[in-house]
DNA sequence: TGTAAATAACTACAAGTGTAAACGTTGTCA
DNA sequence: TGACAACGTTTACACTTGTAGTTATTTACA
């Protein structure tokens, strides 16, 4: 679980297998068709180096792989975003947060979800 | 402005440029004694190549060289910042927020903050 | 004014990335 | 059972990145 670096491209890749996982090698590249304009060859590049990263698995049905993630989304995103952070932001939570906050589009929903939150993290003090 | 990229080491060079500059590579290569722990050759180069992609310039004086940055840090940021959202929360800005709300400490003060600018957001719609 | 010290420029090199063609193997339909 | 299609494997290649040694140039002190 350690130092897992996953690159770019292989972000959009991963992105499919965790919301579908099992999936095909196919699977995968229909459904990445619509976002990337990638070779189904290059496709497969990458779910080969994210096998031999350890990121992914596979099992053999026949002459194709389904493709199982073994490392959970959420530490994947906790370690992206520890790094982003720092090198972004200095480590700064609270400028990271009203970037965001005022770049990005919320819905009322949205924001009041974001506000218990904040009350829940005040409470908590 | 476009498309410039500035890897995870640059980012690291052009943080301390952007809050001290003007600086001479010495200078650069003092602060950076502490947070990393490059050569100055590599330093060096990191500014190199950071000119070449025009994101510094610098002036010649002497035989040493003041740097100066050609891109706002802001731009930057920003830049950074939607591909990171993008990239791991699949452009979706609410769980971003909250995952760094939950995961990193603010102060009472940070707190308030942020929710005045949430106050903001939801006034203006 | 010559030589040492400082400074920038050039060269290097392995690993990672984006991108994909070529090749070999296996399954399937006629 | 033979040929084609499907699928994974291997090879390729240029560019970027992290990291730094080597060289050339300039300055300044003796």
């Amino acid at each position: 679980m350690a130092h897992v670096s996953i690159s770019d491209a292989e972000w959009q890749v991963m992105n499919v297998v965790w919301e579908g996982q099992p999936l095909t090698s196919q699977e995968i590249v229909a459904q990445l068709a619509d976002q990337a304009d990638w070779a189904a060859a290059t496709i497969k590049t990458m779910l080969h180096r994210l096998v031999k990263k350890k990121v992914l698995t596979f099992e053999q049905q026949g002459n194709r792989y389904v493709y199982r993630s073994c490392v959970r989304r959420a530490d994947c995103v906790k370690q992206a975003s520890r790094s982003f952070l720092q090198r972004v932001f200095e480590s700064e939570p609270a400028p990271l947060l009203a970037h965001f906050m005022q770049t990005t589009k919320l819905s009322a929903e949205e924001i009041a979800d974001l506000r218990r939150i904040l009350d829940k993290k005040e409470a908590q003090k």
